[in-house]
RNA sequence: GCCCAGAUAGCUCAGUCGGUAGAGCAGAGGACUGAAAAUCCUCGUGUCGCUGGUUCGAUUCCGGCUCUGGGCA
């Protein structure tokens, strides 16, 4: 199995500086397992490395796609593999590094997104359903679901509508159950020869991280970014848009609330945002986890730490 | 110095006609397989300022003290 290093951990953790630092080490090259930094021009919010941070490391997956260009995990999943086979047809080590649990885990488990579908005719009628009928219309959707797969309708919470109506429409789409097919996937073993670290520290230097990080945005000009997305026509209601960060600013923008405001909630949701980043990456059982603490944060230390274990565990 | 008000969860405050207390926010934990920075679920947090008194029992009533506001001088 070819080698694969996954550096996660929450917002604000030092993961693009550890990554950098470590393929500096073992000449390696970086695919961002990111949500967000595959949008152009929202630099700023997303808190993306920049041209001079990534010392001359190639970076693969970040600047890819307009804002309202649609994306979804079977697509990232599809560029991330293609970014790893061409690093390791250079000989290089590919380290994937980013905050977004599940795209992570789309790659390490090489989940099967096969194609099916692209109509999004259902989808859309069952979205419409709800938009009219309300909460009648959710419980209509979930006593459905419950019937055509129970185990589904146990798990997801009938409040989770987005689930729902995924359940649905993948039953739709291709005749199998939803819970089914996440039950086949979830036995599958490591794709790659996985080193998998995630970067960690004490709750509470984490939210003053978060917190300065947020400031620095904003004097960066995170609220002018914001504008010229706006100006392009870049509205609210693309995803891209209700990224932390834009939506926030896009409210103080519209009078919702006045900027300090808007910076607090900002903080606020970055926080929560951390959070269930962490939530998700306890899951992952093959990771071991870096206090940040014990390297007095110094990420170079925390690269060469990292290089060692590989070392020691032959994953190279 | 005097008068008035307040002191209860990390914060803002409610409340207990005397039986050791609860909202909002902040926070914690969790789920997640094609929107994921999204979406959703669960959950508390306490010397009721200190100290005497009355009482079977005081966070609650009474006295004193401390602190914080406001007013008067």
């Amino acid at each position: 199995m070819k080698p694969l290093i996954v550096i996660a951990g929450p917002t604000a953790s030092g993961k693009s500086g550890v990554a950098v630092a470590l393929a500096k080490r073992i000449n390696g090259a970086i695919v961002s397992g990111d949500s967000m930094q595959v949008y152009r021009n929202m630099d700023i919010g997303t808190a993306k490395i920049k041209k001079e941070e990534m010392k001359g490391v190639d970076h693969y997956l970040l600047n890819i796609i307009e804002p309202d260009e649609p994306f979804s995990i079977a697509r990232f999943q599809e560029y991330a593999k293609k970014a790893v086979d061409e690093i390791h047809a250079r000989g290089q080590v590919p380290i994937l590094a980013g905050g977004t649990g599940f795209y992570i885990q789309s790659v390490t488990r090489d989940v099967d997104f096969a194609e099916n579908d692209e109509d999004k005719t259902y989808r859309f009628s069952l979205e419409a359903f709800v938009e009219k009928g309300g909460d009648e219309a959710r419980e209509q959707l979930h006593e459905q679901l419950k019937e055509i797969d129970p185990v589904s309708g146990v798990n997801i919470h009938p409040n989770n509508i987005k689930r729902v109506i995924r359940a649905l429409e993948y039953y739709h789409q291709t005749g199998e159950t939803i819970s089914a097919h996440n039950d086949r996937e979830k036995q599958k073993p490591a794709a790659y020869d996985l080193a998998f670290y995630v970067l960690d520290m004490e709750r509470d230097t984490l939210y003053k991280r978060i917190n300065e990080r947020v400031d620095a945005m904003v004097e960066e000009g995170l609220v002018s970014e914001v504008k010229t997305l706006l100006d392009k026509g870049f509205d609210k209601s693309l995803v891209s848009m209700q990224g932390l960060g834009y939506k926030e600013i896009i409210d103080y923008l519209d009078g919702s609330y006045d900027i300090e405001t808007a910076v607090e909630i900002l903080k606020r949701d970055t926080r929560r945002f951390a959070k269930r980043q962490l939530t998700w990456f306890k899951r992952e059982e093959e990771a071991s986890w870096i206090r940040l603490e014990s390297f007095d944060f110094n990420l170079e230390a925390v690269a060469e730490y990292i290089v060692k274990d590989i070392e020691e565990r032959h994953i190279l």
